[in-house]
DNA sequence: TGATCTGCCGATTTACATTCTGCATAGTGG
DNA sequence: CCACTATGCAGAATGTAAATCGGCAGATCA
């Protein structure tokens, strides 16, 4: 993990298309070693996946929205009800009043509704706290 | 967007390196046609780029919080400032009694302390509420 | 110094993306 | 009811890039 890594990650978040020719000419190296590079970086699992970002609004998931999951039982080992919930694209245990906080993708208001309805039936989820989110400055990946 | 493009979405999401001959396979189309598709979503930002995943903990950032900022006076339009902070992975206007959520990624909690230190170096942020990530349940892509 | 390992280059081979032609189907307007 | 045009698909072509391989140079260690 030196800085050609790092430069690399940087150019494939950026566009993953991008011939590895043109990669090696930006970090001053061939291609090959390009290629080298790169499958190194999948082997040792730095780069996760290959994949595409989707508009979520072209997707009919145009509203945006927090909520912070409250429980009275522990709900450590409940990941896989939240993930069984389509519209949550994050769960996240955390430290503090709540204990859960998901990041939830909905095309209405009441359809955000609904998952938290559907938030109620976990077990151990006491209360839910919505935050919607009425405009998002910029969603980017981690910088190298 | 009919049900074949919303089946190519989820496969690429899945997988960006798919050959379109798979990728017709699945969806019952030729290469040629699977790849007309496909370039029409690009074409009409439905994808809007193909980037690689990064495990945050590869690139020294281990450390996940999100950060509810309040502010005394309007952020709207203070979205690069928000933005010039390299933690910062995601920043959002938020309805409610905070302004702006943001998602922070560091390697310490030392260094989430300083990015704190820099939001409140931003006109108009009065106070910040910091939740740290004790376990990430999932984080994955729009279902489409 | 000799041996081994690592990273890189350059070329070859293979696979895939991309483009094109032609056809079928579904709308559109006379 | 019949041309006319759009659109979407298949199948084959062409071009380009991915993937693989052999060999070399520098580093590391015995």
């Amino acid at each position: 993990m030196d800085e050609v890594d790092r430069h690399l990650l940087a150019l494939l978040q950026q566009d993953a298309t991008t011939p590895y020719a043109a990669l090696g000419q930006a970090v001053g190296l061939s291609a090959g070693a390009t290629h080298d590079r790169v499958r190194k970086l999948r082997e040792r699992g730095v780069i996760r996946r290959t994949t595409v970002e989707v508009d979520p609004a072209a997707l009919g998931r145009g509203v945006l929205a927090f909520v912070m999951v409250d429980s009275s039982r522990w709900v450590g080992d409940s990941g896989d009800r939240f993930a069984a919930i389509p519209e949550i694209q994050e769960a996240h245990v955390i430290a503090g009043s709540a204990s859960v906080l998901v990041k939830v993708r909905t095309a209405t208001t009441e359809q955000l509704q609904d998952v938290l309805r559907r938030l109620y039936a976990i077990d151990g989820v006491s209360g839910t706290q919505a935050t919607v989110v009425l405009e998002t400055f910029f969603e980017r990946p981690v910088a190298p």
